[in-house]
Formats: C-alpha cells, sequence, structure tokens
DNA sequence: CGCGTATTTGAGCATCATCAAGCGCCGTGG
DNA sequence: CCACGGCGCTTGATGATGCTCAAATACGCG
C-alpha cells in the first residue's frame, strides 16, 4: 500500500502517545509505521500475538478479551481512536485483541517503539500517564463487576459507550449530539461479555431501559439516550469517599 | 522517631522501586522519608488522601478498596512488601488504601517523588513496568469477577494469597512451607469485599473445600493448604490462545 | 464469667442463568 | 419478486446459585 498517509494529517495526532515524540523522532517512527485495517470480528495481532506488533487505533473500537478453555469470555478492555495497543516489556497475559468495529491501525514493530520508549522521556512520561489511567479503569470496572446488578451493568455500559463517543465525536457533529444518538461498538452477546453477564439478561435490561422511557432503541446497536440523567441515577454516584 | 532504619538494612531494598535509584539520588530520598506503622484497619492517607504521601509497603498487607454511598464496597488490590502505593500524576480514581494487617509503610512526600519520577529514567521505567504488571493483574481479577463461580472465586483467592506469602517468605522459612500453612491478611468480611460475594458465601465455600480436604482450617485466619493441586484444578487452566 | 466480635449454619427468596422458542432483518438463490 | 435460510435479537418458562435475614456458635478479652 502506498504511503498516502502522513503524521500531519493524522486524525490522532494530538492526543495519541506519539504526540509525545519531538520532530525528528516522530518523523523516523513514520518511517517504521504501517496502517492496517480490520474488518469487525478480525482478530489482531498486537496484545502478544505472533504478529507481534504495536499499534496506535486510528478508527474504530478494539476489544482486548480473556477466555478460558470451556468458552467463558470476559471483555476487559476497549479501545478507541487515540488509544495504545500493546504490551510493553511482556509477554501480555494472555490477552486477545479483536476488532469490535471495523478498525484503522497505525502499526511498528515491538523492538523498535521499546527502544523508543526507553530512550525518550516525554513519550515513556505519557505512556506512563496513560497506563496509570487504564489501571483506575480496570478497577472502576472490578467495582462494577463485583458489586453492580444487571440493570445497573447495562445502565453504566451505556453511558460509558456515549460518553466516549461524544468526546471522540468533539464538536464535529452537533447535530447528533443533540439527537442522543449513539452506535453501540457491540453486539448483545460482546456487550454480556464485557459486562458479565449472559445475552438474554442484557437484551431484557435493554427492553426495562426502553421501557421506562430512558433510551430509545431501533432494533440492533443504534439507540437514542433520552434521559442520561436517568442513567446516571441508575449508575449511581460514582465513588465516595 | 529517631532514624534508626537505613537503606541499606532495608528488607526490600532488592525489589521495592527505589532499587532504580542511583546511590546519590537514593541518599537524598532517604532523607525525605520516614517510616510509619499502621494497625490492622487503619486508614491510610496515600493513594489520594489529604496526607497526600507515597509509600513503599516494607511489611504487611495493604488493602485498595472503592465504595459506594449505599455501603457497598470492593477490595481491588493488595499490596504486599516491596509493592508501591500511590497515585502519580493524578487524584487517583476515589481509592482509598486500609492497612489490613499491621503494616509498616516508608513514605515520602509526593511532590518529591512525583519530581523523582520524571527525571529518573531508571525510575521510570521500573514504576512503567510495575503499572503495566498491574494492569495486567487487575485484568485477571476482572475475569475472576466476571466470570467465576463462588467455589472459584474463593480458591483462587487462597492460592494468589499461598503464592504471594511463598514469595515473600523465600527460601527463609522452609518449615512453614513444608507445613503449607498460611495466614490470610483478610477477615471474611474482607475476603468477600475482594471477591465480589458476601461473608456468609465465603464461609460456606471454605467449609466446602475443607470438607473436600483441600484445605484445614483452624478457625480464624489460620488455614493449611493440603492439595495445592486440587485448588488449580478448581480454578481452572488460567488462560488460552 | 460474661460480653462483643467474627464466623458458621440454616431457611427462604431474588436475581440471573439456562433452556427453548419465536421473531425480524437481510442476503441468497430460485 | 418472493421463498428460503441464517443470524442476531427478543421473549418466555424454569431452575440454580448466591443473597438476605436470622440465629447459633466460637473465640478473645477484660
Amino acid at each position: 500500500m502506498g504511503r498516502r498517509h502522513t503524521c500531519v494529517d493524522c486524525a490522532v495526532k494530538n492526543s495519541a502517545l506519539c504526540r509525545a515524540l519531538p520532530a525528528p523522532q516522530l518523523a523516523a517512527l513514520y518511517r517504521h509505521s504501517y496502517r492496517r485495517h480490520h474488518p469487525p470480528g478480525r482478530l489482531i495481532g498486537g496484545v502478544d500475538h505472533a504478529e507481534d506488533c504495536f499499534a496506535t487505533v486510528l478508527s474504530g473500537v478494539v476489544k482486548l478479551t480473556k477466555s478460558l478453555a470451556d468458552g467463558r469470555r470476559q471483555i476487559v478492555a476497549l479501545l478507541f481512536p487515540s488509544d495504545f495497543l500493546g504490551r510493553p516489556f511482556a509477554a501480555g497475559g494472555a490477552l486477545v485483541a479483536e476488532a469490535a468495529t471495523a478498525v484503522e491501525l497505525c502499526c511498528f514493530s515491538r523492538e523498535y517503539f521499546e527502544e523508543l520508549i526507553r530512550n525518550q522521556p516525554q513519550l515513556k512520561q505519557l505512556l506512563l500517564e496513560r497506563t496509570l489511567d487504564e489501571l483506575d479503569a480496570a478497577r472502576d470496572w472490578m467495582f462494577l463487576l463485583g458489586r453492580n446488578n444487571a440493570q445497573e451493568k447495562v445502565a453504566a455500559f451505556i453511558l460509558h459507550i456515549w460518553r466516549r463517543m461524544r468526546a471522540a465525536d468533539g464538536d464535529a457533529r452537533c447535530a447528533s449530539v443533540h439527537q442522543q444518538q449513539i452506535d453501540l461498538p457491540l453486539s448483545r452477546s460482546e456487550t454480556a461479555e464485557y459486562l458479565g453477564l449472559r445475552i438474554e439478561t442484557v437484551s431484557r435490561q435493554l427492553q426495562a431501559l426502553r421501557a421506562a422511557g430512558i433510551i430509545e432503541t431501533s432494533h440492533g446497536r443504534t439507540m437514542k439516550v433520552q434521559d442520561v440523567r436517568a442513567l446516571e441515577r441508575i449508575v449511581g454516584p460514582d465513588p465516595v469517599r
């Protein structure tokens, strides 16, 4: 594929990890990078897979899953545009990365990027802060998985996606902001895997929210959020103390 | 309290974060540090509390909890000797740190240590690797919380503690290793908070393991692990793929 | 010895999982 | 154009696991 893309017109240049790089190193990284498209459902190398690359998510949503032999699966993280995909400095705890929607990645070789992390203090700093944020997020989700009921889990999921999408759009699409419309990046079955529920339970809770007038579902993954406040009330005040 | 301790005879000098510091910086950090004892149950400043300090755990076990106003609580991490306590570069997601057992900490001021992280590449590198490891651990626990039943959760907990204690002891106490004896750092109620269960369920599952001859409980927190293999079998083969 | 706390044990119940249809959408092929 | 089949989602009926409420027991400590 011809290099029709540059960092200059990269959609996430101001939010991705590489924003921490000085121009010369950015240019060098660019020369070691390549873009890659993945259709929904496609397994991505990346985390500790053979393909062995790191990447920045340019568009789409990537899910990180953990599976047991008996078929039990848990999605442990969702990656959105500008998020970093990969596990530096270790083999990675048997995670699998998979495209949830159509995904575009900006990939670089593991060795090259690890070296860059080691030598570029700004990059290392940013990666550290990102990792700390991810740890916070993981712990929030631990609370959700351990302590929230089905209703709260589903409401939290919608709220989570709603906020991420809002943040991603920025001021771009005020129209759709007003319409409160979102497109869930996950199927029912994936949603269940993210929330520690079964697919039927997710479906029922969504119908309950619809019946309460809090959301409007138009079959499939598109929905309108009618009452954000109600969702927030169901989820409850995030933390205490 | 007089400075009767030095880094030279520190029990965790070879495993704690500060091992990454060159001698002069270590000496400087030492001058900014102080030791602190906490009885079991005592609230520690630390994570994003007013007291606002970072620390290395010297002995004992610290629990990190997240609470809701309605009393629901979830322990999101346990910290063992040589682990780092604190949340650099942010306010920390409303976590509370509490002494699970009697705890001894080596504390330093937030500002000083953050500055040290920024300026010492080795320290930053080690902290980054530690944080990535913690993230892996958090995701493992997410799977446990979302997908494992009560039996598996309790077995996983015992195994987890058993391994950490084994690792901590090192070769020190081969006798107790042979006896397979461990002292749980958590009460039943705390164990429940760690596993996303109720106290009664934890108790019942422990009795079930005892009835199966897998552990021997002598009332309270002391137990003998009779059959590690059985525990591993219950927990299941960690991951797949 | 008696009290307070932590743990165990029991009985009934709620929530969510499981099993099983049924439905709507969509692409394929007749 | 419509019949067909597949897939993802919904809906219903039933049941098991873990929660709730309640009480008994065990231990530590004054």
